[in-house]
Formats: C-alpha cells, structure tokens, sequence
DNA sequence: CCTGCTCTGGAACGGCGTTCCATGACTATT
DNA sequence: AATAGTCATGGAACGCCGTTCCAGAGCAGG
C-alpha cells in the first residue's frame, strides 16, 4: 500500500526537511559556522537533536543540503545575454555574489565540490566557452580551469570573512597582512613590498573579475 | 639573566615543537586528515596531550606549522629557468605535487591561505609575471588569479584524495560521478553528457598545466 | 479499541580540543 | 651536598560535539 497516500500534515509546526535546512542556513548566516551544531539548531526548531537525524542523515549532508539551496537559487538568478564572456562572468559572478553573502558555502564548497548545483555551472559554462569558439578538445580544461577559479576565490573569499566577521574589522585585518609583509628584508622580498599596498586597498569583487578576464582571454585563442 | 645561556638538552628523546610537527606530518600523511588527534598524536609520540601544549599553542596552529614545513620544502627545490612562463610553471607544480602527496596540506591552504609560505609563492610569481611584460598596475591581479587558481585546484585536489584514500579506487569513484553525471536528461545537459566522458580519463596535473596556461597566454596580453 | 506506523525529544555514548595541576627532571645558588 | 627554583611532563578532568538509542506521543486503518 501507498505510505502516504496524501500529505500527512500531522500538525502546523511539523518538522520538515526544508524547515531544518532553512534553520540551518539562518544559523550560518548569523552566527558563523561554527555556531552550527544539532544542538543549538534543536534548540532553534524547538526540538530535540534526535528529531533532526528522522530528515537528515548527518550533518555533512545537511551542510551540502544548505549548500545546494543557496546555489541553486543564486544560479536560477543568471540572465543569459548574448555575449558568451558577458554570459560567463554573470554565471561566476552569481556564485561569488552569493558566497559573499553566505561565506560559509565557501567553505563548504572548497571541501565537497562535487555539489549537483555546481554540474549547472559545468553545463552553462561550458556551453558559453562552446558559443566562444573554443573546440571541443580544449572545452574540458577551459570548464575546469573556469571552475577552480572559482572555487579558488570562493574559498579565499570564505577565509577572509571567517577573519572579519565584521565588515568594520576589515581594514584592520588588512592591515595586519600588509604589516606582516612589510616587515621582510624588502631586498629579498621586493615585489611584496610592492604589492603590499595595493592589498589594502584593493577590491575582491574587482580582483575576481580580473583573474577571470585573464582566463577568458586566455581561452580565445584556444580556438 | 639570560633563562637559557646554552641548549638545555635535558634528555634524548625531549619533546620539541620540530619533533611533534615531524610527528603530526606523520599521522597526517599515513593516516589521514582525520587521524590527526591531541591523544593520537600524544601516543604516537609516547606522552600525554598536555605535553603536546607546552610547545604549540593549539591545533590550528599544529596544523599552520605541519603546512609550512611541508611548503617551504616544497618551494625550497625550484630551479629558476630563463623563461618566466615556465618558472611560474614550476612554481605552481612544485605546490601541486606536494598536495598529491601530503592532500591535507590543500585542505588547510582553503581554509588558511596566508600561510609565511605563500608570501614566498607572492614573491616568486610576481617577479616573474613582471619578466613576463606584465605592467606594475597589472601585476597584482596576475598574481591573485595565479594564486587563486593554485589553490582552486589544490582544494580540489584534496578533496578527490579524501575520496579516494587508495588509489585502486581512484576508477570507482570516477565512475560514480560519471554515473551521476550522465543520469541528468541529455536534452537539457548536453555538454556535461559531452565532457562526462573526459572526466573519467582525464589527468589531473595535465588539466592542472592546461588552465595555468590559460591563465598565462591571458597575462600575456595584459603588456 | 486496538494495532502498527511515523515522528518526536531527551538521555546517553564515545571522542574531541583544551585546561589544570601534581610531580618529575634538571640547573643554579648556596 | 643541600636547597630553591624553573622547565617540562603526562594524566585526569571539563565542556562540547556528532551520533545513537529508545520510550512514548500522535495518528490511520481494521
């Protein structure tokens, strides 16, 4: 027989797979990751730890379940315009938009990349790196090169917020990088040295469309 | 007074901070990220965890130290060759390597990217990117987006090792992706249908030196 | 009313990072 | 040689964690 022939609906409050993954994204949100235990997110739902492990089996698939949810819903967002690079930095954009907001997917995706919401960016990128011109013997290390990239800044970005939790505390934390670089013989260390003042004033958003017009440009003549 | 006029040595085998980081590379590397334990390492090395203490702060810290070792090692055997292209090509290989070999040194370049020895990675590829042509107001972004790649794929890196502990099973785990991959609708994935295929065979390093050279061949304009 | 299922929530388990502290090991001073 | 004082040790204890267990609440069909 059907187990559930119509939605049981037992009572409003009713613990749900989605209930908990919203809980626990709020929780992310607003006390960081490391605030994220069944415990403090029982006490959140007003339930018991063991209520929660009845929808979800762990909290590595919790995490990917949160995960997922932000993503996807970031990448439902992607307007496809009618230049293939346009359309390329709209899809790497709406991934770092989106782990600027929620550095923890950062993380999360720095250690488990194989989400499904990321095959969506494997698909569209690489049917924009196709519309670009690029053969298809290169589409494979033009995605993947497009993709650790990504993940690359998506988890600096995540460690940089995980030392700022503050926007206010930015400037601080800069430059305590810069003082540290600084402080090496600028003999031996002459480029540090040059860089080390731009790092306090420079845009992550800004960098990370750079790099990437670096690897774009790198792809054309792929072709 | 000078506290130490002369190296103590107190007995044979003392604790030291070199001697418990020797030993935590140890566990790392035979036993996995998660092997690593104040009591696992306390055993190993026939103390108590308190011991452990004395020496290094605490476990981000033991974890800092095991990386930095491993790094500078690593960064310690490059040969400076005449063309800038590929001594940034050995610079980034010699970080790849050592990751394939020690995967728990990519996890905490994710997690921790301003590690002292990246300063030293900073330093080299900029000098480099700077024999290349690139111009001084380009040459930052050059290097984030070299670096930000390097540690993309040595996230990735670490994560397909956590997977695939063995590297018999190196065939299965791909396939499982392959599997998952290829169950999506054609109609709606066709490129990931079309690269799913190269996901099985591909070589990692060799993807890795293709993307940095798209990366490269990008710089290269930027003159 | 009873039976059997889904779902709940609190207790309990083993393990973790870290702290505490009595004590051993050694040096410097008398 | 005895003593004082510091460095270093290692095991116990604390408070948390993820996870498991289970008694029982709520509800559906016979």
């Amino acid at each position: 027989m059907d187990p559930r022939p119509k939605t049981p609906e037992r009572r409003e409050d009713a613990l749900s797979r989605e209930r908990i993954v919203a809980s626990a994204i709020g929780l992310l949100d607003e006390e960081g990751e490391r605030a994220l235990t069944f415990r403090a997110l029982a006490n959140r739902l007003s339930t018991g730890s063991g209520a929660i492990y009845w929808h979800i089996p762990d909290k590595d698939a919790l995490l990917s379940a949160a995960t997922e949810t932000v993503l996807s819903r970031a990448l439902a967002g992607i307007a496809g315009g009618s230049d293939p690079a346009d359309t390329l930095r709209a899809i790497a954009l709406s991934v770092f938009d989106a782990i600027e907001v929620h550095p923890w997917v950062g993380t999360q995706l720095a250690r488990e990349p194989w989400q499904p919401a990321m095959v969506e960016v494997f698909e569209r990128s690489s049917a924009q790196f196709d519309l670009l011109g690029v053969p298809r013997g290169s589409l494979f290390h033009c995605v993947s090169a497009f993709v650790q990239y990504l993940l690359g800044s998506a988890a600096q970005t995540a460690a940089a917020a995980r030392h700022k939790f503050r926007a206010s505390e930015r400037p601080a934390v800069l430059a305590a990088i810069v003082e540290r670089w600084t402080r090496r013989d600028p003999g031996e260390y002459p480029f540090v040295h040059l860089l080390a003042e731009q790092v306090r004033t420079h845009d992550e958003r800004e960098a990370f469309l750079a790099g990437l017009d670096l690897i774009l440009a790198g792809a054309k003549p792929a072709r």
